[in-house]
DNA sequence: TCCAATAAGTTTGATGCCTGAACTTATCGC
DNA sequence: GCGATAAGTTCAGGCATCAAACTTATTGGA
């Protein structure tokens, strides 16, 4: 009961930073006296803390302002790059408030050393005098989100590691560890600080494809959390043979390395540079990516029923050149097209999309159910 | 709270039918007090019924068996099909209490007039008497659930039919109307009726192809309520042109119609004949259209990470001819397979599947949530 | 300058639902 | 028939919400 109310009025706060108390009982339904019960215990507890009186065009008595406080616990994320570690601190409203980025060749390292620079990482973030509410970890891989182990990680070469445990050993550090895929905390972080609503594709493409599904506000994360593998859906089933044995995957055809490849490029810089220069042999590498990025998407959207796609990583780069090409196709291929034709955008976040969903989630996971954290501070 | 836990204890009844209120309070984690007290309100509302004292190997008092009540309200189903209207009347519990069935050749009538024929079976429905709690309503199309109207139906040619607003106005009667898709509803019956799990794929092919998506127990309908179509899923973009306009749709290439053609045969009955007999140009037909049922499957199964494929309709009847092409396709294009294999089962509900669905789809949604139901029958 | 009007936020008592413990009822085995 | 055991009920206590009265803060007009 509380519970829930408590999760309601922060939401609130959350949504609408500088409300009353007043607003917020007016906008949750509650009564203001419940409303101010529970936001005096969020305040002792420091998740919300009380600004300024507002204006007021009127008589009457000036409402507090309430918002997230930013002196309240803070995410800590971390991403385990193929060659990088990078970090990213966030406070409660998930505004960064630190980062950190150091090249390392994960590839060449095995997971327990991997994880010790992780762990010197997160107690470095600790002694920022900031408390630290969770951590979250991306990695480029299936992760089995409620263990928060890594099944796989073609990419990293890592086979069976288990994240959670491993970094909550190493880190002395009292506080919960979340894991998850690059790619599906790349799209909360769209979701949470970009400007896209509550349902949406998110597609990244760095070495591997990866697909994060927001539906209704929520990541859809299927049974044991290994949805959104959208690189070997298979595109051309007549098509090049692929690594991971199947013919025609996604990732084959449209992947930065085939792109890099198709166009006789070093790399995605040299690519955007012909692109911009109108390079014939460029821009049909593209198109011809966009397209079977439109055969894809176009089988999520019908599946699924999502209004919005969203390019990210990479594609999010090539966005001018992608987006004409995938809308015809998307166009032809969506059913539900004529009623609700699918939008396309490029991400707003670079690179730092996962290490923020991965800060971000860590204090969502307070913000989602806040009671639990106010008891444990208040007790 | 009452509500929330209502619901629990109902849930709690409906899933070990004869438990005793001692059971349900160890099930459920409340007192035997608390569910006592709800016990008896849904008893006094006609939701549960008590049984005989249950048997004992031991002393102590026995429980009374709980269940829900036969007497409780009633959904009915209602399924517009292309040639036939069908209704269905279950109890509580799922069990069909009547049916109903007649040839009906709604691609030739306007939708008034099939909604009038509905709005008199319905009436002739609630002259049983047994009181009606909800009604669901099948349609092969596109259905805006929330509106409860059809966008579009190919099979029938309709297109923007009001079915919730037309039928209430109809049928002069105050209970609310559900309006989904026909694969949906045989999903939501195969997850209530059928012997498979909380997560899969419900696949239905009759003259189009439907897919019903169902994750953690409920369905996955989409922001719309347009999830699941899988029939324009494109898996071979340079394949044959379809109808909607794109090319190498999965319904033009593993359709009930391409299966026949392709097979040379008249209908489905002389195809399994035929299949029965080990012919030749069957077998390879089927076998065709399993492999690109696989690609589209695996497609799904990848992005939504699902551990089961469901056949139904047709493909149910052809599944011991299906299975192993199907099998071999997915296991080599499902990324997660090694984890979890992919089960493939075929549906053992027969053509009633949609009607069954949308029939207990309405019961379904007093069980779970009970309390609105429970004080406006006590009120 | 003061006061009525207005609105934010707090206090207080009532209500509703759940809980724990004691109590009643029913059954088994000796 | 009696003690042990378990189901189900009754009842006092607690906790969170609510409605309403009350206090505090602010504006604008007399």
């Amino acid at each position: 009961m509380r519970r829930h109310n408590s999760a309601l009025v922060l939401d609130a706060i959350a949504e609408t930073p500088g409300s009353s108390r007043a607003a917020v009982a007016a906008r949750t339904g509650l009564t203001k006296a419940t409303v101010s019960s529970l936001v005096d215990r969020m305040i002792g507890a420091g998740l919300v803390a009380e600004g300024e009186a507002q204006a007021r065009s009127g008589p009457g008595r000036r409402g507090t302002a309430l918002h997230l406080s930013p002196t309240g616990p803070h995410g800590l994320g971390v991403e385990i790059g193929v060659d990088y570690l990078a970090t990213c601190l966030v406070d409660l409203t998930g505004r960064v408030r630190a980062r950190w980025l150091r090249p390392s060749d994960n590839r060449a390292s095995s997971p327990a050393r991997v994880l010790a620079k992780v762990a010197t990482a997160v107690r470095t973030a600790v002694k920022q005098d900031v408390p630290i509410g969770g951590v979250g970890v991306a990695v480029p891989g299936l992760v089995e989100v409620a263990g928060g182990s890594l099944r796989v990680a073609p990419n990293l070469g890592w086979r069976e590691v288990d994240i959670r445990g491993e970094l909550t050993r190493r880190m002395a550090l009292d506080v919960p560890v979340l894991v998850g895929n690059e790619a599906n905390l790349a799209a909360l972080a769209e979701l949470w600080h970009g400007d896209v609503a509550a349902d949406f594709v998110h597609i990244s493409g760095e070495i591997g494809i990866g697909a994060g599904i927001v539906v209704g506000g929520g990541l859809f994360e299927g049974v044991s959390g290994f949805g959104g593998e959208i690189g070997h859906l298979s595109v051309d089933p007549r098509g090049p043979q692929c690594a991971c044995g199947s013919r025609g995957c996604l990732e084959r055809l449209a992947g930065q390395d085939e792109i890099v490849r198709a166009a006789g490029v070093s790399g995605v810089d040299e690519l955007l540079a012909r692109l911009a220069s109108g390079d014939r042999t460029a821009t049909t590498a593209v198109r011809s990516a966009a397209k079977w990025l439109g055969v894809a998407l176009s089988g999520a959207v019908n599946l699924l029923d999502l209004p919005t796609v969203v390019l990210g990583g990479t594609y999010a780069r090539l966005e001018p050149w992608l987006r004409e090409p995938l809308h015809a196709e998307l166009d032809r291929r969506v059913v539900s097209a004529e009623w609700s034709p699918v939008r396309v955008v490029a991400s707003s976040l670079g690179a730092e999309a996962a290490v923020r969903g991965a800060a971000t989630t860590a204090v969502r996971a307070i913000l989602a159910d806040p009671d639990p954290y106010v008891n444990s501070v208040l007790a």
